[in-house]
DNA sequence: CAGTGGTCTAGACCACATA
DNA sequence: ATGTGGTCTAGACCACTGC
């Protein structure tokens, strides 16, 4: 069952892992088919459940397998990732439009609250003015990809609460309600972080499957700084793309 | 110590580290403080000590608090990040001649293997032509940063074995050696994933921090595709930026 | 009902740091 | 020598699945 003359590895997590790995890359497990049960890959290896749990728990964090309470593991398939172009003028909506994938987007919830100084900054205005947060879940083929949220100071959007709707589009909003030309992205930071604990049961994932979180700024030509979007994204579903 | 009312969380792992992070948010922590050990929060919460090592490897995965062995657990602080920006001309060596930071670039191997249908297909070369795969460690204030793979045909660069030294550049060596103009970025992709077990020890992280993973093309102009460059940046230190 | 993964308790040994 | 975090064993209970 285990390599005769294995490295001595001194971490059992690893090295069941390693194996693990080792039969899916062999391809002597496909995608979809089950994993012995922890009890019994803890009996081969001669060690204790714990010790296998945190082997899975380090191949479900690294997408090689997935589990389902009751039934077993499983070897994950290859992720179809969602490669999302980062061009300035154009948002989740409107990407998905030319996608061919089952796209939905559903507001959470909004709030009105003050700017405090990183995004009074961020947004050129002063520091506690009143700002409309929005937070949406977008899913894709009905599972859930990512958490964003919009905030737009007030005085660009007053009464925004009264054109919010279950599906809305911040951007059709802007133009249709507003009558503001089409927002345009001036930047974008990227960073990989783990999920916060509010975002895990949105988005269902454990705690150990990270996100790619996103902060842009986008502006309405000849106005200014109109929205700070963030978004955090489920990293074994989402790639970002840039084209130059 | 814990709240008299506190919802019922089913998890004492959350339970625990939303109590931590209370402290650090409300001040009451400053960064580099000491946490009680693992065996007196174990006492303070009347659970077990693993139910505490779990919470703590929740924080940790965050960058909340930090461990040093024999020592103690000690609050995080803000980490200052490196913000890279992504710009279609310039690379890791470019970025930092001017940036205030000490940065390292350490080459760690070569080989020479064959191109498999993803690569080729990058590369626009055929499939089991011959490339070069050079690996370097970045570091930034003594700390690592970054593992680095470029793929370079070797057909655009033969012997390159001959050029390479413990701290060269590749832009440099491609312009200087082999006199192609300055390599221009085609696209960029980036996504979050979890460290592979042979980066871990590289950039000295455990298997819970979150890395930024990016692949890139670079074309020299008027001759084609040169370089496959893919990139694990450690999540808590390294930042992309993109600005329009 | 038995088997599965998810969570937890109790207790052990190690390597490392500090006094 | 004591205390720390890191790893592991042994065994328990739960919620869920499928027979």
């Amino acid at each position: 069952m285990m390599d005769q003359t294995h490295a001595i590895e001194q971490d059992m997590k690893l090295e069941i892992a390693d194996y693990i790995i080792g039969l899916i890359q062999r391809n002597q497990m496909a995608a979809h088919d089950r994993l012995p049960s922890e009890n019994e890959l803890a009996k081969r290896f001669g060690v204790n459940r714990n010790t296998v749990r945190r082997a899975m728990d380090y191949l479900k964090a690294r997408d090689r397998i997935y589990a389902q309470k009751g039934k077993g593991l499983f070897v994950a398939p290859s992720q179809e990732q969602i490669v999302f172009p980062q061009i300035n003028n154009i948002g989740f909506s409107e990407i998905f439009q030319n996608y061919p994938y089952q796209y939905e987007s559903k507001l959470l919830k909004w709030s009105l609250v003050r700017a405090k100084a990183e995004l009074s900054r961020i947004l050129e205005i002063q520091e506690g003015e009143l700002i409309y947060k929005v937070k949406f879940l977008r899913s894709v083929q009905e599972k859930p990809l990512a958490v964003c949220i919009s905030r737009i100071p007030q005085k660009m959007v007053p009464d925004l609460q009264a054109h919010l709707t279950l599906d809305c589009s911040i951007n059709h909003i802007l133009k249709q309600v507003y009558h503001y030309e089409h927002p345009v992205c001036k930047f974008v930071t990227a960073e990989a972080v783990m999920p916060l604990a509010k975002n895990m049961k949105l988005l269902e994932v454990n705690e150990s499957v990270p996100m790619l979180k996103q902060i842009s700024r986008f502006d309405v030509p000849n106005v200014g700084p109109v929205e700070h979007y963030t978004v955090y994204a489920r990293g074994d579903r989402f790639k970002l793309d840039i084209q130059f």
